[in-house]
DNA sequence: AATGAATGAGCGTTCATTCAT
DNA sequence: GATGAATGAACGCTCATTCAT
């Protein structure tokens, strides 16, 4: 009876695209202005349809936001898992996770700069803070199996995990922001300067 | 446009407190609940006053937060500066300088708040970016100087200071949002993981 | 900036009627108590609706105070021309448009009343100006016309035709003013006052 | 007891000063960008003085403005009054009450301004209404005696008065906003245009 | 599925005026 | 006489959201 687009919506073909349209343009215009900046109205008007059509296919603009957030966290999870599984040794897949999140980096910078951005929104701290621990207890359970393979001198683990994931994301913003330097290159930079941080004691 | 002029405008002691009491009140709001959510009445109604006393002292919401930002920016400037000066060698240069940025971070974690907010606002983009740069080009400098003194092994200098602000300013991060954690023991940890880093090639 | 496009919309006829009420209710009370002293509360308060609909179809109040002024100008010009057409000697002509000009005072008092208040508004100074200039040199070449055809003593055209206007408008806000007086005796008045005057050297 | 300025306050010289000073530096603003949007705030600090100077001397803002019309409007009815008495037939007077009028605009552009302003006021409507219709009954008296003493034939005394009225103060507008235009000579051609238009029957 | 219209709380800001000193 | 500080109602405007069609 509701109007209300329930969690589940059966949408035609059409539908389906047009709620791609909606997120695409909502993305970009998010990473490049701001959320706050960018109203519903902004997005329907450069689609071209009505204000109804934004309400259709998400209840809100804060769910819209979410979801947009969510499925990029989830996609940048899920990149650096499988990367994780290509290497055997803990280092190495160190070394692979960085990589990939770097190629994710450099190939979603709109999301990048959303991260950013919700980091910084107290109702996304959670969330966001949930995401990083992942991230960091990943690269965390990597570091400990490399001190007890003897890879690496034994260390507070959680902190060096941060220092590595700390050193790679501040690399990944200037690639993203300064067009024009080679992702692979800088991954590599990373790659070297982290591994030879964990070396220390 | 009439009420608060642009240049100078004679405080008392009282309108000095008054203005600081606006700084402080504000600097904590927006940090805690972000500049976009906390609204003129908001800062005004918490100090007990009437809207027009926020005018009286400044131009514009924006004003004020620009001042803060840029307040801020300098202190922690002034403060790096500092620190570079009391060591002689590159490295110890650049220890110091994490040192100090360091209890800075803990000692103003509203600031860095706000600093993460500023990165990704498009109005604030040239000031951090700005301000990053002068720290990057500070630690490059020492990282330069540490590579002609046989400090370190040859590398890409500012990837190199990039790396290391990065991963001192996470672990900054952590450890003003986890209270608990020792400011000072991170800091070396963070020194022992950089000039670690630096060794690669 | 987002709910009220800068070109064009698409309106319904409930939309359009919507339109057409604003600007009445709004002409009205700018014309009867002043374009400051009617806010856009006032204006959506007598219609009953949300301060919303007023952005819904201008973008801003000044957009609108500009719109009627400039559409009024438009129409009186429009008047006038016709008018001119009417006669083909140069003084009928004059007469012609004086007795319009009169009538159509007559009928839009609130619009007369704006263009005196935008006479001494700064922001439209260049617009009234120019529409001043349109209407004087109109005159002024029909007075150039009669001394050229023998009809008045020469002199200078535009003094004359600034002094055809100033006494011709200065008796139609008589008629606006005080109720009761004829428009078209008074036009009378007008015309044979000026075209005496014009008899002058 | 109150700090309400009474209708007559003892000033002293120096007290005389700054408000003739307050009087001057409004009147110029109010002339050349508006009444409302000069504020009191704007005014003192013209003159470098803090915001209670201002109330001290006047009882409110809209106390100045009428203080300032009021008194130019007494002003310029002095100037006529003495002007219509420099000649004797009832022509001369009228000649003369126009030719002092056009200097007293000349050399009073910013009350002639403020006129202007105040006549399309709703609180100023009755005294400038007042103001107009003694003005215009000054020369309806003369038109009146000119008829008897038949220099003019018959005709409505109200309506020729105010086109004189109109013509004349609508040239005078011209040589106030269009500096380099010589009074004297718009004065003598506006006489001459009125005379001949007082010609008609 | 989609439209144009409407809502209304809330925002940043202004300014005539008052007040304590 | 004069100051800087404070008031608070009102303004123009925005925008997420809802509604009738």
């Amino acid at each position: 009876m509701s109007d209300a687009p329930p969690t589940e919506r059966h949408l035609t073909t059409r539908g389906e695209e047009r709620r791609e349209q909606i997120v695409r343009c909502a993305t970009r215009r998010f990473a490049e202005h701001g959320v706050h900046e960018t109203s519903v109205s902004r997005i329907v008007d450069e689609l071209g349809v009505g204000k109804g059509v934004f309400y259709w296919y998400f209840p809100s603009k804060d769910t819209l936001v979410t979801e947009i957030i969510s499925s990029a966290l989830g996609d940048l999870r899920t990149t650096q898992r499988h990367a994780l599984a290509t290497a055997t040794d803990p280092l190495g897949r160190i070394s692979e996770a960085l990589r990939a999140s770097m190629r994710w980096y450099a190939a979603n910078p709109d999301h990048v700069r959303l991260f950013e951005w919700a980091d910084s929104q107290e109702g996304f701290a959670d969330q966001m803070r949930a995401a990083r621990e992942v991230a960091r207890s990943d690269i965390e359970r990597h570091v400990r199996a490399a001190v007890s393979q003897g890879q690496i001198p034994p260390g507070h683990p959680a902190i060096r995990a941060e220092a590595v994931l700390g050193a790679s994301q501040r690399l990944a913003r200037g690639v993203i922001r300064n067009r024009g330097i080679e992702p692979d290159e800088v991954a590599e930079a990373a790659i070297r300067f982290c591994l030879a941080g964990l070396q220390a004691g």
